[in-house]
DNA sequence: CAGCGCCTACCTACCAATAGGTCTACGTTA
DNA sequence: TAACGTAGACCTATTGGTAGGTAGGCGCTG
């Protein structure tokens, strides 16, 4: 039972597009790495465009079940916050990739027209839904020193994205951990 | 009197790498900025591995004398932290272009193999300084909570580059600032 | 100070490799 | 038998880079 194609495909162009940017892989990297001909990519993504209109939808639907998952399984804003936290510190693979959205957002120019609509659509989504992690970790006490929810995000995603740069270079994962620890020390540890 | 063409080459081919990334370039686009032909870029950078280590050079040189500059300008902790934050707004250009390092930094992989060792050091050294400041803002008082000077500057990092990335896909500034505001908040105004 | 050699800065004209993409054809399978 | 997935052969534009040459300036020497 082999894969889906399509879905292959995917997989090898995000790993790519996390790795090594838009412009850091070629139709034929794709062929190599899935083992199918550089033709044959075309029928499934007519145009690299599409390939990454795919990619960045296919990752939206991924934020949004992460964001729901995180909240079924945690009740506190602090447990979630230190979900997202883990979920970017897996996401960077130690160091050898970014987030899909962050290796999109370094070169806007070179995207193709609907992905940059589609990214700043995601980069709203974590915004908003950290918004809503940090004004209920002011209610419950479970984050400390909340005031401005917003900016409370935004600072947070900011670090997030920031800390994945940080480790990516030496492909450090440590790099990650020092640059978040103050983020993650706000998240008060199991409800009291 | 013209501009020394080496040096032309170098702001056309940083401005390049900082809206685009270092794939995003090419000879040819450096060509029709600087107005000189293709091949004769050649003379001045054998390659475009040298370009870039170039680049980099140039720009720790001017990173070291930011730094150097702020600390003869500013005697508190909270008035250099103000100025580096400020340094990274303009340095976006409203959100049009990224910091060098970041934008070098998203792909590692794709760099020419001394470019990624200026690149460490480069963020060691903006570490190295920030955690003087943090150290300083603390035992001075002008920034507010300081603890662990170390992770301070990992995160304060972290921060900036991550509100270059917030603002530039949508080209605006203002995320930058709101991402900014709890770093800018800890910093004390004038000495009282 | 004329002439020589050499260097810098630039040029035109190429090159092989790779980029993304097209067209047509062939075997499977529903 | 029609649609799907794949492949072969090919295309054009662009990539970074090279070959070879030219015009002008500088310093040395006879």
């Amino acid at each position: 039972m082999q894969t889906d194609t399509k879905t292959a495909l995917l997989d090898s162009a995000e790993a790519a597009v996390r790795a090594r940017g838009f412009d850091g892989f070629s139709y034929a990297d794709l062929s190599a790495d899935v083992g199918i001909r550089k033709a044959s990519i075309h029928h499934h993504f007519p145009t690299k465009a599409a390939l990454a209109h795919a990619l960045m939808m296919r990752y939206c639907e991924v934020l949004a079940e992460a964001c729901t998952d995180i909240n079924a399984a945690h009740a506190t804003g602090g447990a979630r916050l230190s979900a997202i936290i883990a979920l970017y510190r897996e996401a960077s693979a130690s160091g050898q990739q970014l987030c899909l959205c962050l290796s999109f957002a370094t070169s806007p120019d070179r995207l193709p027209d609907g992905v940059k609509t589609l990214i700043v659509g995601f980069r709203q989504s974590v915004l908003d839904w950290l918004g809503s992690v940090f004004a209920l970790g002011r209610s419950d006490g479970s984050i400390i020193g909340v005031i401005d929810d917003q900016a409370e995000a935004a600072a947070a995603m900011a670090v997030l994205e920031g800390a994945q740069l940080a480790c990516r270079v030496e492909e450090d994962i440590t790099r990650f951990d020092i640059a978040i620890r103050q983020l993650s020390a706000r998240a008060r540890p199991a409800q009291g």
